[in-house]
RNA sequence: CGGGGAUUGGCGCAGUUGGCUAGCGCGCGCGGUUUGGGACCGCGAGGUCGAAGGUUCGAGUCCUUUAUCCCCGACCA
């Protein structure tokens, strides 16, 4: 990708409708657009790295045997009737709409009752589960009060996985091989030692949850964290009959702002029973289906990441999820320069490295500024400088420092 | 949904007790000098001041209504 080509700008001046720092960074850098008040649009980089999160989930989903499909958004009212989520006073953040002849429609915000109702057709006997079910898509919520940048929208992109199970043993299985996967995931955005399994309300769903909560002073929740067993307790049902149930002392708690970056439930048999989605047992007897759901806000783990990965100069990007792993800077116009950076930019991305090359006729200045602005993990420089010693100068965007890379041992330097 | 703040070229802002062709910085275009931490000079384009109505000789400025955005709260997967 070349900064020449690419439509967006960087921009010096912060966004003045956004006072949270992930959606000035974001808005600054180009990757996303503000279209309205929790609406963005991802751009060119933004995209990259909303894919690049999208696929470490759906790696880890697809590892735990889930099978990604993609449902519809527009949902028809009948089946969200059967289990009493139709009705805006139970369900208040539904957007609705109708189709020409007046029939009502609603617009997805979760898809527990068409994933039931999509199984009907499939699953019928004790052969056919467990089941896990997922889909990476837009979910449209009418929150009363959008915040936090792009924390908190009204259309954002979820992850959700739906666990399907005869028994409450082999359901509580599934729920904590997922709960396994959604460390992992954490993990693997580099966010894995201040993300606590937090138990939780269940909202609309059941009594009780398990949420995800990623540690960070912009967090919406105030939850208790036990920092020697890793878990925590959501501020919202802490109680001491509580803490008992599921073992936490109160003088070993530290409280915490957080962020729910994850929630997993226990949905038990109401969905299924509700649409009338049971299997045929060995002996040939109709049962009753164990259902489980578990969310990941992809685009919500965009923000909180750029939020805790960022500096006064701007995003850090993990290596797992930025736009590119280095960022190709030329200085100077001089042929030679030039030249090398061109033969660079294809050498380095056919050895598998991403990179986006600012090949901009612009000053230096404002290429190390763009360039600690959009945070990619490595800045590697070339000028007349460095190829007097057939050089390049790499400085990982973390670091204080740079250091002179001979040309030849560049791509091995950067894979370490 | 309650309370508070805001809205003026693409972005960030100024605009006095109502007064003349609405300014500044960034960005953008053209010309020139520059080139290792957001260069400089010159010229230029770009705004029915969120919208509607009103007061007035005259409204960016005052009044009413309304829309949108931000923050606090309530709510929230």
């Amino acid at each position: 990708m070349r900064l020449s080509k690419l439509f967006t700008k960087t921009s010096k001046s912060v966004p003045a409708d956004e006072t949270a720092r992930n959606a000035q960074l974001l808005i600054q850098g180009g990757y996303v657009h503000k279209e309205m008040a929790g609406v963005y649009a991802y751009l060119p980089l933004g995209l990259k790295v909303l894919n690049n999160v999208a696929d470490i989930v759906r790696d880890e989903m697809d590892k735990v045997g889930g099978q990604e499909v993609w449902m519809s958004v527009l949902q028809p009212k009948d089946i969200w009737e059967l289990t009493d989520r139709w009705d805006d006073a139970k369900v208040d953040n539904w957007f609705k709409t109708k189709l020409a002849n007046g029939t009502e429609l609603g617009v997805g915000l979760t898809h527990e009752e068409p994933v039931v109702d999509s199984l009907k057709p499939y699953v019928n006997s004790y052969k056919d589960l467990p089941l896990k079910v997922y889909q990476i898509q837009s979910k449209f919520r009418n929150e009363l009060r959008a915040k936090s940048g792009i924390m908190r929208g009204r259309e954002f992109l979820m992850k959700d996985l739906y666990t399907f199970s005869r028994t409450e043993d082999e359901h509580k299985q599934q729920y904590e091989e997922l709960a396994e996967a959604y460390h992992r995931v954490y993990e693997r955005l580099g966010i894995g030692d201040i993300t606590y399994r937090t138990f939780a309300s269940g909202g609309i769903f059941s009594q009780f949850s398990d949420e995800f909560q990623t540690l960070s002073h912009v967090g919406e929740d105030t939850i208790y964290v036990d920092e020697a067993k890793k878990i925590a307790i959501n501020k919202e049902v802490f109680t001491d009959e509580v803490l008992q149930q599921i073992g936490l002392k109160k003088d070993d708690l530290v409280e915490k702002r957080a962020v729910e970056v994850g929630n997993i439930f226990s949905l038990g048999t109401k969905y299924t029973d509700a649409l009338g989605l049971t299997y045929t047992d060995e002996d040939g007897a109709e049962q009753q289906i164990i259902m489980g759901c578990y969310g990941i806000g992809v685009s919500r783990l965009v923000g909180v990441l750029a939020e805790h990965f960022a500096d006064d100069k701007g995003l850090a990007w993990p290596k797992a999820v930025a736009p590119a792993l280095v960022q190709l800077v030329t200085v100077g116009e001089d042929e030679k320069v030039i030249s090398e950076a061109e033969k660079l930019y294809e050498v380095l991305q056919a050895a598998g490295i991403s990179v986006l090359y600012d090949d901009r006729a612009v000053r230096p200045g404002t290429k190390f500024a763009d360039a600690d602005l959009l945070g990619m993990p490595y800045r590697v420089v070339i000028s007349s400088k460095t190829l007097e010693q057939s050089s390049v100068e790499v400085k990982a965007r973390t670091s204080e420092t740079a250091e002179l890379v001979p040309q030849n041992s560049l791509i091995t330097h950067l894979q370490a």
